[in-house]
Formats: structure tokens, C-alpha cells, sequence
DNA sequence: ACACCCTAAACATCCGGGTGGTTATGTTCA
DNA sequence: TGAACATAACCACCCGGATGTTTAGGGTGT
């Protein structure tokens, strides 16, 4: 039992789960034991093991099954879950809307190459619609932007990596967010410009929409030379 | 006060805090309460409040300041918190390994170029211990994976985008956990196929420790196109 | 003025006692 | 036999009280 200084009484509980486990060599789905047996043996209160257990459940080692012959159980590894424990322990850093332009950025191959591979007949009808109006949204730069994240975010919903999905998602709803703070109309947004940029985005959603890889590679290609976007 | 049912008393509450948030307009830093207010005002128990107070923590709309004058304060948007989030909402999704690696290599080059911009010296001579201590490691497949993976982390440990690092060094310990598991030898990788990927790995180093962009760049193209890794 | 201590306000953690819901295992009756 | 019902073993959620810890502000003495 190794329980340090400094640990509130259900991390200790839960490291020395943790640690259990590792002992007993038990692998995903084996019983770890009851909460009832882990309060007799630790003498804790019942919110005390509760928060142990709710900790190795949000870090992914643990599952809870209620009802008669439940407890706490090894859970099978989730990529998900385990890369919100490791989110947790950089959560301080400094992140800016900078960095998350930058992921969104490297994802978007992998996102846009997963759509034309996946898309739907539905989804070749939504494009559609959101790509004429992005054609119409040329008048103000505030609506292009919107109809170009709302346009981004449809192709983001395509692929069936989940996780590159939510990760994508996430950077483009931080990068909202984060600048419609700071919006004193940047006017060198042309008219111009924007059909511009209209046209790289039809030519992307077309080679989406053809389901040609290769095609839909060069459109990203292209529409990440000029600016951000 | 919108209180659906099927809510738990703290999730509600939550719901209610948040949208007098939005409703009295408060900005960052600003503050929203105290927990005995709350208290007071609710009817609900200490351990409740509590709870409540702990899911908008996590989900990074609130921040909680002990002390005289503390409460529960609006918190300043932060990407890591918000993905944390997102992730939350996607947990249940049977996200594969190959997911995981999917959005490791589409980072790779973000990752290589960052590191050949802001490589400094300490980095440069741990590149090149690391890269001796991959290139004596051909003599066995797990020796080689090991080292690699060390040298891929110390390269992400440069980038100065602590998003990008975050959501990298999370998709590769996934993958070395969730494979570690399932490695029945692969014997197809032979001790030359070892060596082609120690020079391609030395080329990616000396590209970074060059500073060189495109070199760099380049690099990371011919480290993908063979196999994973 | 300035440094020091003291105190009040607020959260953090914990406890044990409830109530209710969920699930598997009987158990009974047609 | 088999389907409906009862029960026991679990967890989920809630409460209010108790005892720390941390923080800001005020007071006090040189």
C-alpha cells in the first residue's frame, strides 16, 4: 500500500486499486470487487470509495456495473478516455487559438481524405446545399466565415475517425470562439478574395463529393497555400 | 430554472449556472457566486453544490478560488479544458488504434517542422543520442519499437505548440498501450527492414537539427509512405 | 511606514445515514 | 415447461454535519 503524503484518501484507494490490479494480474472484464468489500477494507466512508471509483472510472482503468453481481470491474482500453487523462495533466499550458489553427490545419488531409471515402448520399446532398450558400455569403466577411465553419464542420462529421473528428471539432469550435472576441473587420477580405475563395472550397467539396482521393488531396493542397481558412 | 427530468439535481444545477452566465453577461474572471449562496439559494446539499461546482470545472466554464473573496468565478477559455470536453461526449465511440494512428501521422509533419524551428542545443544532442541508441536497436522488432518511440516523443517534446504535444505524445501512448497487447512477433519486419527505417529516421533528425523547413518536410513524406511508424 | 500576526470567509475532504434504481437469481404458479 | 413475480446484491444520488486548508484583509507594534 503505498499511499504518500499529500493524497487525498480516494487517490490513495484508487492507486492502491491501481496497484491491485498489476498484483493480481487481472485483465479487462475480471471482477475487482465490490465497493461494499473495498469500504470493509479500508474502513472509508461510502463517499470516499465513490470518488475512488469515479476517479479510475474517468481515467479509464475501471467500469461500474450496478445490480446484483456488479462491482468494479477492469475496463477494456478506450483511446478516447485515455486521451482525456493525458489532456488532464497539460491542461495548465497556454494553449492559444494560434496552436489550435495549426492542428485543425495538419488534421484537415486526413479529414477531408476520410470524406471522400465515406461520403453518403446525404451528406453529397448537404455539402451541396451548404456550398451554395457559402456562394451567397460573399456579401459580408462576418457570413462567409460562419457558412465556411459551418461548410467545415459537415465534412468534419463525415469521417468514421472519431477521434480525429473530435479533436478537429474541438479545434474549430475553440478557434470560434476564441476570435470572434477580437474581430475589428479585417477589410483586406476583398470581394474578390472571398470568391476566391469560394472556388477553392466548390473545387474541394467536388472532389469530395467524386469520392477521388487524389483529387481531394490537391483541394486541400490548395486551399491551405494562400491564408488560413 | 429548465430542470428536465432524468437530470440529476447536480447537472441541473449546473444547467442553471450556466445560464446565468449567459444571462447576467459575465465576462471572464468575473464572479458568479459562492457555494453557500448557491446553497442558500437552491436548497440542495453541500455534496450536491459540490458536484455541481466539480462538472463545470471540468467542462472549463468555471473556475474555483478557495479563500475569503472566492467562489466561483467565470473561467478564461482554454483549449486542452474544452477538447477534454469535446472527448467527453465521444467516449463511447469504439475508437480503434488505427484512428489513433491516423491522427499521430497527420500531425508528424507539424510536429518535425515546429522541432526544426525551435530545436535549441540540449535538443540536438539528445536527437543524437537517441538516434545511436535506435540505430544499435535493429537487432530485435521490440527494441526498435521501444527507441522509436522515444525518439518520436523527444522530437514532439521541442514544438512550442503545447496542443499540438498534447494531442500527439496522447495518440502515441495509446497506441504503445493498446498494441503492447496484441504483438505476436511480427517477424515480417527483418533486420534490413530495420535499417532502411533507421536511415530514414536519421535523415528526419539531421533535417531537424539542420533547421532546415523543406528538408525537414521532406523527410517526414519518405518516413510515411513505407509502412506505420 | 512596514512587517508581522490574527481572523473571517470561503473551499476541500470526509463521514455515515438515507432512498431509490438496476440486475441477476431464484421461486412460484398455470 | 415456462413465464410472471419476488428478492437480494449491487450502485447512484442525496443530505447535513464536522474538520481541515487556503486566502485576503485588518489590526498591532516597532
Amino acid at each position: 500500500m503505498v499511499n504518500a503524503e499529500s493524497l487525498t484518501r480516494a487517490e490513495a484507494l484508487a492507486a492502491d486499486i491501481e496497484s491491485m490490479i498489476h498484483d493480481r494480474e487481472l485483465g479487462p472484464g475480471d471482477l475487482i470487487g465490490t465497493m461494499d468489500e473495498f469500504r470493509d477494507q479500508s474502513g472509508y466512508g461510502r463517499a470516499t470509495i465513490s470518488e475512488a471509483a469515479r476517479l479510475l472510472n474517468d481515467r479509464g482503468t475501471v467500469e461500474i456495473r450496478p445490480g446484483r453481481g456488479g462491482g468494479l470491474f477492469v475496463a477494456r482500453p478506450n483511446v478516447i478516455v485515455r486521451l482525456r487523462h493525458t489532456l488532464l495533466t497539460v491542461r495548465k499550458m497556454p494553449a492559444t487559438v494560434a496552436d489550435a489553427i495549426a492542428v485543425r490545419e495538419a488534421l484537415e488531409p486526413l479529414i477531408a481524405v476520410d470524406a471522400a471515402q465515406h461520403r453518403t448520399k446525404q451528406d453529397i446532398s448537404d455539402l451541396r446545399k451548404l456550398m451554395t450558400a457559402l456562394k451567397r455569403a460573399t456579401t459580408s466577411t462576418d457570413r462567409f466565415m460562419r457558412a465556411n465553419w459551418a461548410l467545415h464542420e459537415r465534412i468534419a462529421e463525415i469521417t468514421h475517425n472519431h477521434l480525429a473528428k473530435a479533436v478537429y471539432l474541438s479545434m474549430t469550435r475553440c478557434i470560434t470562439d476564441l476570435s470572434e472576441h477580437a474581430d475589428p473587420d479585417d477589410d483586406s477580405r476583398t470581394e474578390d478574395y472571398l470568391r476566391f475563395r469560394v472556388e477553392v472550397h466548390a473545387e474541394l467539396v467536388e472532389a469530395i463529393i467524386a469520392g477521388d482521393v487524389a483529387r481531394t488531396a490537391a483541394a486541400v493542397d490548395r486551399h491551405h497555400a494562400p491564408a488560413q481558412i
